[in-house]
DNA sequence: AATTTAGTTGAACAGTTGCTCAATTGAGAA
DNA sequence: TTCTCAATTGAGCAACTGTTCAACTAAATT
């Protein structure tokens, strides 16, 4: 029988290792940080936003000019742009009718770099 | 019209800032990369397989004892395991029945870190 | 005022994703 | 062998996501 039957009713299976799950039970960070975590990378998991970030790494960007870097629209660009600020890792600022965009802060790129060194080891 | 509508026929806008396309075009990664960076994170991008990463952290795992500890089926964690193996951010060990599962290398410590980072601050 | 253009927005659609369910595999126990 | 159980697998489905398209806003130019 599941040892948490009372409080986790989707549970299918004994618990093997019950004081294993107990103590990472305990240790577990809060539900709500890890869903704010996966919010943030989820974030990054889309290439068309990752290459737009790695676009403004380079440069503080209008619109217009990331649509065309990319070969995309400037409709798509302005989506994922919109996802990128909420997200807080983009600002602008407005210059009559452009829009510049530029990286909110310093943690994209150490996330990219751990990133890379993950991918391009082994 | 479009500076790029050769190579490049989506772009439905002038290039405002020509001369900062070209360079950060030169300068930016080979898209193959950055679509790997992007797959890579979208592996992190789910609060269930951060969850089970953020298991991991703290001790290795059989499949049954992530199912209880997170209340879910043994299918579902095993579906997302093997996720996590494709990415290359878990490693097993099997013992009779029971497969025990734990981070490949220290890279998921570091990249969770740098997230919370960005999201604790502010 | 009328036109042009950078950028935004929302609806719609196709493609993707995560969970469920049922069937199956494989190793140990009876 | 037969039974049990940890784990895997594939199909199906509902929910989500990214792009497109069209309409719209706002600022500059004529």
């Amino acid at each position: 029988m599941c040892a948490y039957a009372a409080d986790v009713d989707r549970c299918d299976c004994n618990s093997i290792h019950e004081d294993i799950v107990l103590d990472v039970r305990e240790r577990l960070p809060d539900d709500d940080n890890l869903i704010d975590l996966a919010d943030l990378f989820k974030v990054f998991g889309d290439s068309t936003r990752v290459r737009i970030l790695s676009a403004l790494l380079l440069a503080e960007m209008c619109v217009c000019d990331i649509a065309v870097l990319l070969g995309m629209t400037k409709s798509s660009i302005s989506h994922q742009l919109r996802v990128l600020k909420q997200a807080k890792l983009v600002k602008y600022r407005k210059l009559g009718k452009v829009v510049y965009y530029s990286l909110a802060d310093d943690h994209v790129r150490t996330i990219f770099d751990q990133g890379l060194l993950h991918i391009t080891e082994e």
